[in-house]
DNA sequence: TTGAAAGCGCTAACAG
DNA sequence: CTGTTAGCGCTTTCAA
């Protein structure tokens, strides 16, 4: 800057004024500082400006479970949309589930000043972003709740879609619901079993335990999980799958084996009308998700101040097939 | 840091030195000034870190073409990978097909020190980088070209996969091929035009400028020109599609009217396996892509300075039914 | 092993 | 309209 400001006749004051569009500079110097700029090729520091000014980074830091997966990555999409209409730039990071590693990168992004955090929590303890939050940086918590810390939360009615799925399949006579889930240890899950389980006592049917499937990670092993439920001495004549990835695994096997078992599953289907066998899905707006929770943010960082508050976005039941 | 300085009765180079995990500095003199970090409240500013001391920002940013695009998320999640193996956070932003908005972005990334930049081309002329490249900043593009910019490049073998996509029709006898693509402008559907035409020409087969397909933008265009060609006085027996949109396009009306019609398309299906109607692809690594670019710009970050390269990942064609 | 002073690149607060 | 000075929060340099 200052040899810019040499090489113009000028000050470095009216370097940074030109540089930043200030008004009330002569036209003549604006005009030499501008050919100074090009012939030295000075590009401006912007980290140097926000330690001055004390102003904002135009940076928000966004922390999600896993990057590969689609449901984040259109989340992702979502806020960056948002934070481009404010100018912001998006800096994303990944918790691969780890609560250290969570709190690792919350804190690095602080260090980096961002202007606003959102966050889908892995830990289940985040008191430590207290100091942050009331030293001014919002946050806001996405698809399941922080631990231990009053704050702005968006998320997903996985308890009354998961209700209205099991209320659909006994509404069709249905008996015998099986339910597949991943890992009650995450909090959707949790709830989405919890949803299916209250619909069914709701109809006075007691669950029995061996029509609920933990531990299915991944489509083969609900493949699997299936093909052994339908063998069984007294198989389910309906399936509850509480994601994306069991349902594949579940369509398949009963494609395969010509079976009429109905079937609901949380989470709909972008190729949903190439599906080899139509099924009804719990369908949200993942989009949304991000959206909502990053428009709060900036309320936040636009200076609103008032109590935190919960968000829950709806489910919907889409009928199809069976 | 002079707050906390003061607090734990020592100098702030200490607390420096402390906050830095720095040898040398007695125990309870740590102590000390830990306490008084937990105490106050004290976050450290790394924006004011790199400024001083001249370092790396740790950041490096991403420019895509837009950031809803599944391709384009896959190449985000890979590139987050490889750099949080570098410790490194991941600016991305957008620039919606707008050569304006990508200039603007890129030199903004650059205000922020990234240490380096990744690019999916959306412009022609990338020359006003090169300030920034003769500066440091290393600049890898990724799937298109630069644009009068001398860099390294990864790009997937478009040509290529096209002529092996036609050459794999040519074999079973097809000789009236349509060809369904997005827009010429875009670097990579020209490329695969490009590719299927020296294809057929090599075959001796003038192509039917009816057959080539242009401004396809969505499934449901696909879906009526295909429907439009099938009902041609001298219809296309094999179908040529040049990406993922086009692709399901045609097949959702392939399969609707129970045409036998074969189809190669550009890009493979996640949920290929669950297709009502099998057909044959044109795969590639879409993973690969923003590791290899990822990979190669750290090398440059770490001081590799040898000429730039391009790499051209292969594709492979997935036979599958007709 | 610790600290004082200078300064990274920039802008706020004032003068002129 | 333009320039000077001080200082953002930190680390480098050098001295103790």
């Amino acid at each position: 800057m200052v040899d810019v400001a040499d090489r113009a006749g000028v000050s470095v004051k009216t370097v940074s004024r030109v540089v930043n569009n200030a008004p009330y500079v002569r036209q003549d110097l604006v005009d030499r500082v501008l050919a100074a700029v090009t012939e030295l090729g000075y590009r401006s520091n912007g980290l140097a400006r926000t330690l001055r000014s004390g102003g904002a980074t135009s940076t928000i830091g966004l922390v999600i479970e896993e990057i590969g997966n689609p449901f984040y990555a259109t989340v992702a999409a979502a806020v960056a949309e948002v934070a481009s209409t404010h100018g912001t730039m998006l800096l994303t990071a990944s918790s691969e589930e780890d609560p250290q590693r969570e709190q690792d990168l919350l804190l690095d992004l602080c260090s980096r000043r961002v202007d606003g955090l959102l966050v889908v929590p892995a830990g289940f303890d985040h008191t430590f972003l207290r100091v942050e939050v009331e030293m001014g940086t919002p946050v806001v918590f996405l698809d399941r709740p922080a631990g231990g810390l009053l704050a702005d939360t968006v998320l997903l009615d996985n308890r009354g879609g998961a209700e209205a799925g099991i209320r659909h399949l006994l509404a069709r006579g249905h008996r015998r619901i099986a339910t597949l889930l991943d890992s009650t240890a995450v909090y959707t899950m949790a709830e989405r079993l919890g949803g299916a389980q209250h619909a069914l006592a709701e109809a006075g049917i007691t669950g029995d335990p061996a029509l609920i499937r933990d531990g299915v990670a991944d489509p083969d092993t609900a493949a699997h999980v299936t093909a052994d439920l339908l063998d069984s001495a007294d198989p389910p004549t309906a399936f509850f799958s509480t994601n994306n990835r069991i349902t594949v695994g579940v369509v398949r096997e009963l494609w395969r084996r010509g079976s009429d078992a109905a079937l609901v599953g949380f989470d709909d289907f972008e190729l949903s009308h190439l599906m080899p066998r139509p099924f009804t899905v719990i369908r949200y707006d993942t989009r949304e998700l991000g959206r909502q929770a990053a428009r709060l943010l900036f309320q936040r960082i636009d200076g609103d101040d008032s109590p935190p508050t919960t968000t829950v976005l709806p489910t919907r039941l889409v009928e199809r097939g069976l």
